[in-house]
DNA sequence: ATAGTTTTTGGATATAATTGCAAAAAATAT
DNA sequence: ATATTTTTTGCAATTATATCCAAAAACTAT
């Protein structure tokens, strides 16, 4: 399936060094760089909620309307980032996939089913447990994703 | 977002007990059974394989073609069916959502980013830590979905 | 059983996401 | 710097998914 060689964990970097090492991926794969890829990874970094591609676009090209930028590029550069894993999609079931940067530290997400609010979090303890399952049976693990969905307090008191 | 009133958990179950579920899960929420929708749900129950709703629907057309289903209605039917816990989707990436019957027992996927293979498995320590964590986030959890991705045995030896 | 009411359906249409292709941009070689 | 090669891009075409609507089926009340 995805077949991109990457060599480089999530952490909560600073964007110079984010941008350094999408150039040095981009590079071990024989990718260009690009404008076009450079803005997607800028305007990911600098949202901190979860974008779909459409609301990504449409940033975009209010940001850089000289860039025209192409949904299909905005489709495969976020592909691409979550190839390599640098972005990561929830999917929201009905409601479609949304985008985040792994630029923060790697977290998981509780979704309120009723109101569409995330909270995110990370628990040690099932971390380690994941590692722990995958080796018994015999995978190596490159990632995860993990929701839990349910109601938030907000709407339990509705 | 979901509104839909459901009082059932997913089991392990007889076939004749869902079908008995999903009737009383319609009548509560004004919606009618129709055959379409029972032979949805039996294709999927005799299923033990992810479907992806155009692989289901060329079952379907195969085995009642009598009923020229249309692919609208299986969208829909799945989509009623995640809603309402018994059936659940599974994210492949770029690969598009694949929908299992949550009849068999609750379970996380492993999955191999190579060849798309797909091992179930459960951990009980997970589990639980996973409603633990939603409680102390005064959230009451009803769902939750866990990926592993990663590269299989065989993978790895190629 | 029949008529009235509500919901669902298939097919058409609309929108979202992906892919093919020729022109443009980026990287490399000279 | 310029030419050559490789990859990417935007747009168009395709495919996947969702929505609209009038006809059909399911349910309710008689
Ligand atoms: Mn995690
Ligand atoms: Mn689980
Ligand atoms: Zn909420
Ligand atoms: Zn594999």
């Amino acid at each position: 399936m995805s077949n991109l060689t990457t060599n480089f964990n999530n952490k909560t970097i600073k964007y110079k060094q984010l941008l350094s090492n999408f150039k040095s991926l981009l590079k071990k794969n024989s990718l260009k760089f690009t404008v076009q890829r450079e803005v997607i990874l800028k305007t990911l970094y600098n949202s901190d909620i979860h974008l779909t591609p459409e609301s990504l676009h449409q940033l975009i090209q209010k940001k850089y309307p000289e860039l025209k930028t192409g949904i299909a590029t905005v489709y495969r550069t976020l592909s691409l980032l979550e190839e390599s894993g640098i972005a990561t999609s929830l999917s929201f079931g009905a409601q479609g996939k949304k985008y985040e940067l792994g630029a923060k530290k790697h977290h998981d997400h509780l979704i309120c089913t009723e109101c569409g609010s995330i909270t995110e979090f990370v628990d040690e303890e099932i971390e380690h447990r994941q590692q722990k399952i995958t080796e018994e049976l015999g995978f190596k693990m490159s990632d995860h994703s993990m929701q839990i969905y349910g109601i938030c307090k907000k709407c339990q008191n509705k």
